[in-house]
DNA sequence: GAACCGTGGGG
DNA sequence: TCCCCAAGGTT
């Protein structure tokens, strides 16, 4: 594969420091960088308890690595405590319910996660308890792709394996001035990680790759004074790093629509069901609702509630998916009939702790509101 | 390779 | 308000 021209650079004697390409000296520097200025996480051990001979627990590096797949740290931080304080360890979470798994990750998004989650916990307690120490072995577990399999082999078990993920993506096409689309660049990015990777540490430096991108070299105004690779960067030299990473246009969302129905007994209870294990929302509790390209008119509505009723409407809610957008206009009704099949009453003092998406939180909000949040005891 | 899959925060 | 996008994986 194409590497950029950084070699033939420095090959033909380009004396500047920038764009060496000098991949030792980057890791080190980046290491010191990071032995200073490392985030402390709750899954982390510092530098200075690693080299006390601390190492991380593989469970909570794998329970942290697949809470973070596409997420913030400060979205992850409570449910990630909330996790191990209910499940220690592989074998508790092994012995845990699916669906109480689905309610602990209910509102952190992308559900499938949850879901793989289990699947990959059930799977390493019946096989021991142990997680796989290898890349390869790891990538073959439900939930571990390519990144997560590196990230744990590097931080819990101490190999160089080239951690890739979206912020090493940012400080590499920077360091370089990668002009080429990031979906054509990346296996470019690969490569030059993989010689960067120190043969000591790299735990440590995927994990300061990360930090980097993080609170430095963050997608828009980047802190180039405070970056220990300053000097190593081109994007800050000769150019305009908040150029990249290069990405193409992405398309235009759709607009979808459709109807929510809460149903609310005479005690407070609120109808609710499970959606289908797979695709949006899969495995989720939610209230009944029309499809979601319906025409909102009264037929459409008639048909798709859970049963005959005064559905007066209480409101309109919106809410933004990954590839659509979507309006519900929610109805209420009071009523005080059996559960229509597949459905089921939660109470009132339940619903908080229901398996609810933040869309599923909104529609009901927008009919009783304060019906999700926690009750306070007193 | 591209579509699908959530949510919240920052600018 | 709107747009960007975050420690990606699966199909």
């Amino acid at each position: 594969m194409a590497l950029h021209d950084q070699t033939r650079k420095t090959a033909s004697g380009d004396s500047s420091k920038a764009a060496s390409g000098d991949s030792r000296h980057i890791a080190s520097r980046l290491l010191g960088w990071y032995d200073a200025h490392h985030r402390d996480l709750p899954w982390r051990i510092a530098p200075r308890e690693m080299a006390r001979g601390m190492r991380p627990d593989p469970y909570r590096v794998w329970l942290s690595e697949v809470m973070l797949q596409q997420t913030t740290v400060e979205a992850v931080r409570s449910y990630f405590r909330a996790f191990v304080q209910k499940w220690p360890d592989v074998e508790a979470l092994a012995a845990a319910r699916a669906e109480d798994v689905m309610k602990a990750w209910a509102g952190l998004g992308y559900y499938s996660r949850a879901r793989n989650l289990k699947a990959c916990a059930d799977l390493v307690a019946r096989q021991g308890g142990r997680f796989p120490d290898t890349q390869t072995a790891l990538r073959e577990l439900p939930g571990i792709g390519a990144y997560t399999a590196a990230a744990i082999a590097a931080i819990a078990f101490d190999q160089p394996a080239a951690v890739v993920d979206g912020n090493v993506e940012r400080v590499v096409s920077r360091l370089f001035s990668i002009a080429t689309p990031l979906s054509e660049a990346k296996g470019d990015i690969r490569a030059y990680v993989e010689r960067m990777v120190p043969a000591t540490r790299p735990g440590d430096f995927a994990q300061a790759m990360m930090d980097l991108g993080a609170t430095i070299c963050t997608p828009r105004r980047p802190r180039c004074m405070l970056c220990p690779l300053r000097e190593d960067c081109s994007a800050t030299v000769s150019s305009d790093p908040e150029r990249f990473p290069v990405r193409l246009p992405r398309g235009e969302k759709p607009l979808r629509r459709g109807a929510a129905f809460v149903a609310v007994r005479d005690d407070g209870a609120i109808l609710l069901r499970k959606r289908a294990d797979k695709g949006l929302l899969g495995g989720m509790t939610e209230v009944p609702t029309t499809g979601w390209t319906a025409r909102i008119d009264g037929a459409t509505t008639d048909a798709a509630a859970p049963f005959p009723g005064n559905w007066r409407p209480t409101g309109r809610i919106g809410h933004v998916f990954t590839h659509f957008a979507l309006e519900l206009d929610v109805f209420k009704a009071m009523t005080d009939a059996a559960a229509p099949a597949g459905h089921f009453w939660s109470l009132a003092h339940e619903i908080s702790g229901e398996a609810l998406p933040t869309v599923m939180k909104k529609v009901i909000e927008a009919a009783i509101p304060g019906a999700t949040k926690k009750q306070r005891a007193h």
